[in-house]
Formats: C-alpha cells, sequence, structure tokens
DNA sequence: GGTTAGTACTACCGAGGCTCGTAGTGTGTC
DNA sequence: GACACACTACGAGCCTCGGTAGTACTAACC
C-alpha cells in the first residue's frame, strides 16, 4: 500500500478530471465517462465501470441509483484531494520535523504560491479570532 | 507508477530513518543499516542491499567506494524529501486551483503547522528583501 | 589457498492498478 | 411475449513496484 486513499492511479485521475470537470454537478454515468474520456483514448465500457467502482470503494466518489445505471459524484473537489496529498507526508513526522519541511517547501515555493500561502494564512487567522470571540475557550 | 521519486516503500523509508539519523555523515554500510536497522526487524543482507541499489537508482541515495564496500549517503534530507512530496502532488494543478489547493491545504492545518508556516514565510520574505536590495530585479 | 565479507545478478511474492471478457439482469420495442 | 440492447457484477490476466532472499563471483586477509 503505496500511500492513502489521496494518491491515485493515472486511469483514475484521468477518471476524477472528467467528473470534476462536469459543469452539471448531479453526477456522470459510466457511458458518460467514457465517452468523454475516449477522445483521449479508447477504452472498453467496463474498463472505465471497475475504475468508477474503486474509486466509490475507496470513498472517493459515491454513487447514486439512475434507472438502470449508476451516477457518479464526486465527494471531494480536486482541491480538496491534493490538499489531503499535501498533507499525507507530514504524517510520517514529528512536530520538530514537521516545522523544517514546512520552511523547505516555502522555500521552493514560486511568488505566486507565497502568494496564496499568505492570504490563505491571513483568512484562517481572521476567522480563527472570530472563533475565538464567539466560543470562548474550554 | 503511483507517484514521482519522492514517496517510498515502508522498508525504503526505514532504511532512509537509519541513515538520516547517521551522526557521521560520510555514509553507512551496507552491514551497518542492516545492524543498526536489526534492532527492529531481522532481515537478510541482501534485502538491505536491494533497498540501498534501488534507493540509489532513484537518486535518493549516493554512494561512493569504501574499500570493497559501498558507502550509502543520503541526497537530501528528510524534511527535504517530505517538502518535495507535498510539492508533488500541487504540480497536477494550475496556478488558480493550486491557489485553491492550498487553501484546503491551510484550513486542515493544526496551530502548530499554521506557526511553522507564518513563520517560514516570515523568513522567506525577510530573505527574499535582502537579496532584491542586493541584486536589483532583472 | 581457504575462509570471510562484500557485490552483482536474479528471482519470487504480494499489492495495487489497468484492462477487459463473460455472464446475468432489467428495460424498451415490435 | 420475445428479442435486442444497456448496464452491472464478477473475475481473470497483466504490469509495475516494493519487500524478501538465494546464488554466484570476487577481493582481501590470515
Amino acid at each position: 500500500m503505496p500511500n492513502s486513499r489521496s494518491s491515485l492511479g493515472s486511469l483514475e485521475r484521468s477518471v476524477m478530471d472528467v467528473i470534476w470537470d462536469d459543469p452539471a454537478a448531479k453526477g456522470l454515468t459510466v457511458r458518460e465517462v467514457l465517452d468523454r474520456l475516449q477522445t483521449k483514448r479508447p477504452l472498453a465500457y467496463t474498463t472505465v465501470m471497475t475504475v468508477l467502482s474503486r474509486l466509490a470503494e475507496k470513498g472517493t466518489l459515491e454513487r447514486t441509483r439512475d434507472g438502470r445505471a449508476w451516477r457518479y459524484r464526486t465527494t471531494t473537489t480536486r482541491q480538496q484531494l491534493t490538499a489531503e496529498a499535501m498533507r499525507d507526508p507530514l504524517g510520517e513526522l514529528d512536530q520538530e520535523q514537521r516545522t523544517s519541511a514546512i520552511l523547505h517547501f516555502i522555500e521552493d515555493a514560486t511568488e505566486d504560491e507565497l502568494a496564496s500561502l499568505r492570504a490563505a494564512l491571513d483568512a484562517v487567522e481572521v476567522r480563527a479570532a472570530g472563533e475565538h470571540g464567539a466560543t470562548p475557550s474550554s
């Protein structure tokens, strides 16, 4: 087992991309995913079905009946899953090493990423301050 | 292939831990790694050798001759490798999504991680300012 | 010169992912 | 009601990678 839930194979990734790119978020059937995937490479219907099933098993997708077919819907956004994948490697470190790893990460970050980080930090801090005021600590 | 170079198997990880924990950074032989690993679980000499070779192939380790044996040395720190593993998933996204993923990442961060991030950002900013002063932008 | 310790080469297994075929079942149509 | 079609479930084969180890070759040392 290489990683936790957040790491995907290449086909799995492509399938998720199709689902994430679906404007109507009510889910896609196997056929629909296949058709949109088809543009890149011809695959068997059952191949796509298997991949969708596996993703549903892993919890990355959920499905609901639509007539005789299933509609597959994503449970997380691409960004959320990416965030989890970023968090995974940190789990193997203790607090001190985590701090150090974060420093390295930031040292390698692009200007745009730094700006994103700064903005996100500010937003979270502001929200945290608000929550502190509303719900006094235990 | 699940991931790029920055993801390790469990034995690979243990071996890297041994090497990272080596106070003298001149590298360890297969025998030395085996002995320090031995404390946790009995493994064959050749098993450790294979793992070390594979890590060297991947570029995670480099080796130099020491008599008839090789000495394996790490090419990156644990934290550096972790930072790369964190960066990997971002590579699949465009700039906008990257920003969003970073936001999610930060929303899930612990207090300590947030503090580390803030401190690291400040440090990088200070350094960037210094570099700007020293070497005017192109 | 034989014992020892090291390397290279090779192999096998299991997990996970990719790929697909086959069989079963339900639905719509003539 | 029978037939074609679409979808699902199940399972099998293959590939890659990581973990595990054996065997064969070689250099050093007593």
